[in-house]
DNA sequence: ATGAAAGCGCTAACAG
DNA sequence: CTGTTAGCGCTTTCAT
C-alpha cells in the first residue's frame, strides 16, 4: 500500500485535515506543525494522489488529445506544440492515436470521457463529427484542429489554405511560369477545397487558365503524385510547373518526372504544400508552403485553456493561422 | 453536474448499490430491474466515472509513456506499437515528451506517479536513470526501451545493435568491399558502442582492417555525416564504402559525397542504420538496417502488461529484438 | 491553530 | 434479489 495522508497523520500525531492543510500551504496551520508534517511526509516518501484529490475538488488537469496518426510527418510537430504548452499550464495529456478510424475515434472519446478529462483537443478523422458531439454532449470543451477542420466546427485552429495556395501560385508566376497545373487526389476535405480554390483564383487573377488534375483511382500520397504525372505526360504537353496538393504528392511527382528523364526544376518546376520534415533535405529540396504546425498545437491548447478558465459560456472562436512560402531547389525561373 | 449513479438510483427508485450491480453486469440483481436501470442510465446520458471507480477498486488501466522526442523519425512508430497493444488490453496512455531533458523527465515521472499510473514505459533521456528509480521506488513496474537502454536496466526491450552492424558489414563485404569506414558521432550510449563493436568484430572476422572515424565537434545527425565525409575526403584516399552510425548521418554523408562530385553508389557505397521513414524514398534509396520499431512498442507494453498481471514479483526480463537488412540503391557491388 | 465530520462517485461486503 | 453500511484518499466546512 502506498503511503497516504493518514499514515502521515498517525506518524505526526495530528489529524488528516492538518496534514492536508500543511501540504497544500494553507494559512490556518501552525508553522512548527507544518514543518514537522512536511518533514515526515518526505521521510515516508509520500506522493499525493491527484486522482483522489480531483474527486473532491472536481478540478482536473488532464486533457485528452486525439490524433489520426502520430507516425506522419505532420502530427508530431503539432503534438510538440500541445505538449509544450500543456507543461506550461500544468496539464497532463492523454493521447490517443485514432488510426484514421471512426470506430477507434469513438472508442477513445468514450475512454476520455470516462476518465473525466477537463477538455479535448481533436484532429477529427472525418468531416463529420456528429459521433463526437453526441458522446461529449457539451459537457466539456473541445477544440478541433488538423486537416479535416471545416466551418461547421465551432472551436478550431485552422490554417489558411486558400491563402497558402495563392502564395504558391504567385511565387510561380513571379518566376515566369504561365502553364501551371495543380495535381490533387480528391476533394474530400475543406483543406483540399481551399487549396484548389486558392490555386484557381490566383491563376484567374493573373489571367492564366487553371487546370486541376484529379486522381480517380483512390490513390493518395506519393503514388498519387506518380500516377498523376504519368497521366499528364501521356496525354498532354508538359506544363512548366506542377503544384501538388501536398508534399508527398510533390515528391511522387518528382519521382515520375525523373523516371521519364525530365529534369526538375530545369524542365518542370515542382511545388509542394505542408513542408514536411524531409522536404528540406538537400537531396529533395522541395519548394513548398510551410505550415505553422507547432503553433497550431500551441494555439489549440491555449484556446482550450482559455475556455477552461473563463466562465463556461465563453464565446466560440475560430483561429486561422497563416502559412509561409519556403523556396528550395525544386523550382526555378523559366 | 454530470449524472452519477445516485441520479440513476433516485430516478429508478433503487439504491446506488443496485445501480452499480446492474451496470457492472453482476449476477445478484433481478433481470427486470437491471433492464430498467440500464434504460434509465441511458436516458440520463450516464458516463461512468473511472476515476472514482479506480479509487475504490484500486485498479487502474492507465500507463505512462515517456519519450525523448516524438517528432523524430523513430519514436512515432514505437508509439504506434504501444498504442495498438494498449487498446487491445484496454489501457489508456499518458504520453510525455521529455524533450531530451532530465529536468523534464523527472517532472513527468512525478506527474505520472501522482496520477497513479499502473506502470511506466520509458525511453530514458540518459544512461543514468537513478532519478527515475529514486522517485518510483519500485512502487510500480517500469519497462525501458529506446536508444539509451543498457545492461543496467532491469526490464527492457532492446534491439541487437551488435548483430545489426555485423549484418551491414557482411552485406558490404559480400558485395566485394574491403575498405569500409564507419562514421560515428560519439560513444555516448550502449547502442553506439554495440554498433561500433559489431562493425569492428565483423571486419576482423573477414580479415579486414576496421576504421571508425569519430566526430569531435559535438555534431549530430546530418551535419555530423557531412563533416565526417569532408574530413575523410581531405585526409585520406576514399574508402569504397561508408557505414554510418545512423540514417541521418548516412544522408549527410551522401550529401557531402555528392557535393564533392563523388557518385553514390558507383564510387562509394553508403549504408545507414535505423531505416527511418524517408530512407525508402526513391530519391534517397538508402540501404540500411531496419529496426523492429513497432514491435518494440508492442513488446514493451506486452511485457508491462505481464508484470501487471502476475504476482508483483515477476522475475525481471530483458527482451532483445533482431534487426534486418534493407537493400536499396545507395550500395552496389564494387 | 487544530480536529471531527461529511462527502466526492463508486464498489464491496454483509444483512435482510 | 435488494438495500445498508463502510470506505477508497483527499479536501472542506464548521466547531472547538
Amino acid at each position: 500500500m502506498r503511503v497516504t495522508i493518514k499514515d502521515i497523520a498517525r506518524e505526526a500525531g495530528v489529524s488528516t485535515a492538518a496534514v492536508s492543510k500543511a501540504l497544500n500551504g494553507q494559512p490556518d496551520i501552525g508553522e512548527t506543525t507544518r514543518l514537522r508534517i512536511i518533514r515526515i511526509s518526505r521521510e515516508l516518501g509520500y506522493t499525493p494522489n491527484m486522482i483522489a484529490r480531483n474527486l473532491v475538488t472536481k478540478g482536473n488537469k488532464t486533457i485528452g488529445v486525439l490524433i489520426p496518426d502520430i507516425s506522419t510527418p505532420i502530427y508530431p510537430r503539432i503534438y510538440k506544440g500541445i505538449n509544450e504548452t500543456a507543461m506550461k499550464y500544468g496539464y497532463t495529456l492523454l493521447l490517443g492515436d485514432t488510426k484514421r478510424s471512426i470506430e477507434s475515434e469513438k472508442k477513445y472519446i468514450m475512454t476520455m470521457m470516462e476518465n473525466r478529462v477537463a477538455g479535448l483537443l481533436v484532429s477529427p478523422v472525418s468531416n463529420d463529427i456528429s459521433h463526437i458531439v453526441q458522446v461529449v454532449r457539451g459537457q466539456i470543451p473541445i477544440i478541433y484542429f488538423g486537416g479535416k477542420v471545416n466551418d461547421a466546427m465551432q472551436n478550431s485552429i485552422g490554417i489558411d489554405n486558400y491563402h497558402g495556395a495563392m502564395l504558391a501560385v504567385d511565387y510561380l508566376t513571379g518566376l515566369g511560369h504561365k502553364d501551371i497545373i495543380m495535381i490533387c487526389d480528391d476533394l474530400d476535405t475543406k483543406t483540399r477545397h481551399d487549396r484548389v480554390d486558392g490555386y484557381t483564383e490566383a491563376m484567374k487573377r493573373k489571367g492564366l487558365k487553371p487546370l486541376v488534375v484529379f486522381n480517380n483511382e483512390g490513390l493518395k500520397g506519393r503514388q498519387c503524385g506518380v500516377s498523376a504525372i504519368r497521366h499528364i505526360i501521356a496525354g498532354r504537353t508538359l506544363p512548366t510547373a506542377v503544384f501538388a496538393l501536398n508534399d508527398l504528392m510533390a515528391i511522387g511527382a518528382m519521382e515520375a518526372l525523373s523516371e521519364a528523364g525530365i529534369q526538375v526544376p530545369e524542365a518542370v518546376s515542382v511545388m509542394g504544400y505542408d513542408d514536411i520534415s524531409f522536404a528540406s533535405l538537400p537531396m529533395i529540396g522541395l519548394s513548398t508552403i510551410w505550415q505553422p504546425k507547432f503553433k497550431t498545437g500551441e494555439m489549440a491548447l491555449e484556446l482550450l485553456h482559455k475556455k477552461l478558465q473563463d466562465d463556461p459560456v465563453t464565446e466560440d472562436r475560430k483561429i486561422v493561422l497563416q502559412p509561409e512560402l519556403r523556396i528550395r531547389t525544386s523550382t526555378c525561373r523559366i
